[in-house]
DNA sequence: ATTAATACATAAGTGAATTATGTATTAAGA
DNA sequence: TCTTAATACATAATTCACTTATGTATTAAT
């Protein structure tokens, strides 16, 4: 794990990047995801996670269903057209905060 | 200005690295420096800044000399020892997050 | 003269996160 | 078979780095 002060602010960005690029998804199975992808660095919290699905779902961004696994059931995410824009926002955004930092840093990226 | 979100957590990491790169600088000169290699795009507020560089000077990080400029007080920092070790785990600690954040979302940082 | 810029400082308030707690199902291991 | 870990959701309490607001004072600009 990174020092999670640095994280501040992404959640939503990543939250609807992935969700963008892999599709329908339920709030556990993002978790997973982004464990996996950032090679078990950046671990969300139940705490953060629920809360800004529940956010973004209530702005018109995603949009749910309800499946029932068993006994067990899943709420399954997934983008509107409102939340394809705000992902293509979000992301363009962030970059070219990197961008910024690259300069003020003086580090190269990549 | 981007989403002020993202910042969170990068101040002190900026402060130490503009710090290490221009050397000796007082408060206002460093929000000034970052605000013109950001290109305007990051304002340090004061009611930041200055609690960081007494947090920073406190923890041994950073000293302080005090000089007048006819009537005007100005404080003037540069890093310690411990803070030149600190600028190197904070700058890598970023990259390293950077890279972390370009797998998640998938994108080319540079 | 008045305003903007320079230069410091600190207290109050905000908000996105962490931590803690709760419920419940399913799989694994002893 | 019993207990723990993993799966799956949810929300309340707390934290803390920041913004906003406020204060003092000097110097430059209009």
């Amino acid at each position: 794990m990174h020092s999670p002060e640095l994280l501040k602010g992404t959640l939503q960005t990543i939250v609807l990047k992935v969700l963008k690029d892999h599709g329908r998804m339920y709030g556990y199975e993002i978790t997973q995801r982004v464990k996996e992808l950032s090679d078990d660095r950046i671990l969300l919290t139940e705490g953060a996670l629920y809360p800004t699905l529940h956010k973004l779902e209530a702005e018109g961004m995603l949009r749910t269903e309800t499946e029932s696994i068993g006994k067990r059931v899943r709420k399954y995410y997934s983008l509107t057209p409102q939340g394809r824009s705000l992902v293509k926002e979000r992301v363009s955004e962030f970059v070219d905060f990197i961008r910024t930092m690259g300069n003020v840093l003086q580090v190269e990226l990549s």
